[in-house]
Formats: structure tokens, C-alpha cells, sequence
DNA sequence: GCTGGCGTTGACGTCGGCGGCAAGGTCTAC
DNA sequence: GTAGACCTTGCCGCCGACGTCAACGCCAGC
């Protein structure tokens, strides 16, 4: 198949195939005219890549479930590189997750308390101190 | 005190400085010879912004509290416009948060799959399936 | 007067993953 | 033969928040 009937069976653009190929990650036959073919396989490896990419893996995370599925194995995730990219992943996640979640709880506090300041201050409350407090706690 | 003595103060440079002279975020007063002329309250406003970018702010979203400083408010989050900012990324964060979470949930899961195959098939295991599941389930 | 350390503006580079457009070649159908 | 649907390469644009020059001006000290 060419390379516009690829990219609808994989819900993808035909930039963005040749895109990865100009990474070296998705590879392509030429026929005569210099038309781009593909294969079921390529399909294959295709799906492998978009389904990591809808995961939040970078293209290059991705390779090591290309090569792993190029080099006849069953499944993209059934090589030692894969596993890593996987572990890695986890702890990036687990990372950001956190880090997200302290500025989540950092920023419910500032605006809780910045509302209560305000409720204060229609009635006529005290003077308030400066928005959100830096991380260093004292200055 | 001029953009380099501010900059240190500030902990951030002065190439930030005038990118942020630039979006119309910290205007500056100008010497005879030119030179950006900054006092304490310039200071106070860049250290809100500095603050709110440290959370993960984008530049636009720290206008509303500077706008507030420049006000005469006693805080920067003193105004409605400024806890509009905090609920959005409240809201913001969650819906990050939560799809994250939904994303680690399932890598976690596709590795344990995954490290259960390999050692299922170093002793001679069954056929397995294709790395991680796409969305749908079925295809 | 000359060096060195400040400051100025302007323009381009960065990172990722493509989108969009231009200018052309190729094949099919009518 | 010609419209139109496909394909090719190549290059610029985008997003945000600056970094990194380049080429220059200003001022203090020796």
C-alpha cells in the first residue's frame, strides 16, 4: 500500500509518516516511480508507534518497540530495551505526577487563602501579605 | 537600581527581564543615558512573577497579578481577576493530574505484563500479544 | 586613551512533532 | 487531453520563554 492509505488505517497523517521515516524510525520500500510502499508489517510497527505516542512517549522512546518488533519478536514490549523505556517512563511519571500534585495543593492553599482575605476585607479586615509565598518559605 | 543589580536580586537574569519588558509585563523607567531604571516595587512585582512561574504559570497568566501589585493592592492574588487564575489552574492541574495518573496506572500495568512474558518465556511460555493495548480495546 | 564591565537593540537558535505550502511528477478516468 | 487525486522534495511556521551571539554605546579607573 501507499503511503496516504497507511496513514487512514493508522489514523495518522501522511507528514507525519514521513516525518518518522526522516527519523530512521519507520522505513520505506520505493517502487518503480519512487512512491513510498508498505506493508502489513509496517502497519504493525506503525500502531506500535502511535499507540506509545497517545501514551505521552517522545518518538524517540518509541524506537526501541520498533526495533524489538523488526527484529521478529512477538510483541514491541517483549525486549529488555522496551522494559527499560517502560521503567523509565514510570519514574518520569511518578516524578512529574508528584511535582504536579505539590503546586496543585500549594495553589488550593493560596487561592483558599486568598479567598478568605478577600471575604475578610469586605467587612473590613487586616492588611494581607503578598500573593503566593515563595518556595524558600522566609525570604 | 539598574537590570543587572534587579536580575540578581530577583534570582533570573536580564535577558528575562526585557523578554518580560517585551510582552508589556515589567515596563521600565529609562535614565538619560538609556539605561532601564528600576526601584523596590519593580522588585516586588518581578519576585510575583518569578513566584507564579516557579509553579509552572505561563507568562500570561502571571499578568493579572502584576496588574493587581500595580494597583496599589496589597497582594498580588487581591483581585477577582488573579483567583480566576488560581481556580483555572486548579482546574487546570487536575485534569493533568488525573490523566497522568490514568497513563501511569496503565504503563504500570503493560510492564508487569511484559516482565511476566519474559519470564514465562525464558522457561518456554505460550504465544503472547502486541505491546501495549491501544484505547478502544477491540480494534 | 584604553581596558573592562556595565548597558543597548536586533536577530536568530532551541526543543518536538509535525502543519502548511510550493512546485513539480505520476497515474487513472473520462 | 485534461482534470483530479495521488505522490515527491524542500523549506518555513508554530508554541513558550528565554539563550546566545553581534555590534555597538556609556562610564569608571588607571
Amino acid at each position: 500500500m501507499r503511503i496516504g492509505e497507511l496513514a487512514r488505517r493508522a489514523g495518522t497523517t501522511t507528514r507525519a509518516l514521513r516525518y518518522y521515516e526522516s527519523r530512521g524510525l519507520l522505513p520505506a520500500r520505493r517502487n518503480g516511480n519512487g512512491y513510498r510502499e508498505y506493508d502489513e508489517e509496517d502497519l504493525r510497527l506503525l500502531r506500535q508507534i502511535r499507540t506509545l505516542q497517545d501514551f505521552g512517549f517522545g518518538l524517540e522512546e518509541t524506537r526501541p518497540f520498533v526495533e524489538c518488533l523488526q527484529a521478529g519478536h512477538p510483541a514491541g514490549d517483549s525486549c529488555p530495551a522496551s522494559l527499560d523505556v517502560y521503567r523509565a517512563k514510570l519514574a518520569e511519571l511518578d516524578g512529574v505526577i508528584g511535582r504536579l500534585q505539590a503546586v496543585r495543593d500549594e495553589v488550593a492553599a493560596q487561592l483558599a487563602r486568598a479567598e478568605l482575605e478577600a471575604a475578610a476585607d469586605l467587612p473590613g479586615g487586616p492588611e494581607p501579605r503578598c500573593g503566593l509565598t515563595p518556595h524558600g518559605g522566609a525570604d
